[in-house]
DNA sequence: TATGAATGAGGATTCATTCAT
DNA sequence: TATGAATGAATCCTCATTCAT
């Protein structure tokens, strides 16, 4: 991947997560990153190749950061992790993060694919702890891990992470 | 408000729900509503005047809900009922909300106005059941709401709201 | 003629003075005069009648200045008053002045029609006052006319109407 | 600046000229010009800003006209070659008067800008001749020779130009 | 006579994409 | 590989005009 690949993918994902992936004109990527506008379409094909090249590499951060997960022994802790990872996360990573939820709201969804490795990590722990509903205990923690990384993403100053992270693990102790 | 109006604001909440508010031409809701591209402008004066009428209807929906939860005695009832408002909202209100969530994630955001009247409510009942860090609480709940929205609104199939429900109630009893 | 279609008369008039005929939308003059849109087109079928309406009371008010010129005995009087006319005329005739000589400029020209009665009166005084090239000596001072009526049109403020005419008079004494 | 630029300029001088600014379609330049409608807009941003461009075109091509004249020494004849500018303009100059004419009429004007500096020359050759009323003076000159562009530009056929340059001198003899 | 809702053709502008260099 | 001129389909919006009331 040479410098120019990078610079556009940088600077698409940075425009993207900050206005939509409608939103942004190739144009105005190829102007952030620095290179003409044919450039784009020559390496990502068009602009939801693009997209794709994104996502490919996201989805590849997520699976490291999975494998990491698996490392924890302990199923318990392991599920805490998880859980706290929203809270956890690279701030380098907020921009990806963004962009993936905000286009859970859009028809084409990248959304299955990328919460299946974490799904996974849970429903192996929580079988592990021998819980009995085990798909819905999932979903509830998929929804509490969906509601923190809105919080975190969307409301960057004027709110206390740590404050929060405080009081939902007061909830878990 | 005349038939062609609500046909207009009918067809567009639809579409914008659907597919986002950018990816959503004026021509396909005219299309929908039966009506010609014109009207839209006649009534609404431009696209983002469509997207604010159907907000202001939305957030008097929510102040019609906010008022109801202002009448359950009980404050730890009424933070609960407030919680669980996700599992019992109108399906027909679906589509409003899944555009108030797609449009979080762009910059400009309703969101605030429209969360605003239930955090009141929030801050009023910790209030009231002597909590002390009331922000990060309220912090807290909104999250859990967030998620549980999200979790509803976009696994439409394959997925068991009502088992979600149980496993939530299950942890708060 | 009623009242309303007075009132559409004089807005448009007006509108059209100000920003030129295309410039000005139908519903710009509606609003202005305080009617209905429909009524303009009962009243004047379209956009380019009210513009006829508007020409025909023009005409109208030219042949009655012509009337009063060709009232005068001495036709060298007669033509220093013709050419005078642009610094006497009634300022409340200024709009639709500027409306003609605006419309000159494009294709549809009604000037034509409006200059020849001028014309007329000054051939009839050089012919009186036995000139022998009448025509290019009409040409030349209808040429002055057009200029000083552009220049009392054009330039309302920071200009002395009064000093040009003193210039003028020197100049033919 | 590219073919196609040139190509669209002198399409749109030629439209705006015989039609006026609003009553051409970019649509309309772009097939008289043989490009895409598109290109106009990468070019000259919009219609207004292909206006501009035409303008400053025109500017400097008046910027010469006035160096030619201010290298004439005697400033009586500096005048007259001045008054007499709209008998001996181009021809090929013709759209380009006419537009800044048609202009005039309207709001936004350029009129000003453009007239300057010719009334710079008048006013400095009248300042050699010791002219006392220089400014009406030169509303004067002004005015005249408004009124000839306007005969020279408006009465293409059956009108004599070089009558009305030959009335003209003998008045001023 | 008068209103104002409604239409639809057209107008300015944007933007993904192509292509010659 | 890289540029940037060029395209044309689509998009938002305007506006003269019609029509039911």
């Amino acid at each position: 991947m040479t410098d120019k690949q990078k610079a556009i993918l940088d600077s698409a994902l940075k425009l993207f997560a900050q206005k939509g992936f409608n939103a942004v004109p190739t144009s105005a990527i190829a102007k952030d990153a620095g290179v003409s506008e044919g450039l784009i379409f020559r390496h990502f094909e068009n602009k939801a190749g693009l997209l794709n090249a994104i996502m490919r590499i996201g989805l590849e951060k997520i699976q490291e950061e999975v494998q990491q997960l698996n490392e924890i022994e302990d199923p318990r802790e392991r599920v805490m992790t998880a859980i706290e990872f929203p809270f956890h996360m690279n701030v380098e990573d907020y921009p990806f993060w963004r962009l993936l939820y905000s286009l859970k709201w859009q028809q084409e969804s990248y959304d299955v694919v990328m919460a299946q490795p974490i799904r996974g990590v849970l429903q192996h722990a929580l079988a592990e702890l021998k819980y009995l509903d085990i798909e819905a205990e999932v979903d509830l923690i998929e929804s509490y891990m969906d509601g923190f990384l809105t919080a975190i993403l969307l409301k960057g100053e004027g709110f206390n992470k740590e404050e929060l992270l405080a009081a939902l693990r007061r909830k878990y102790k």
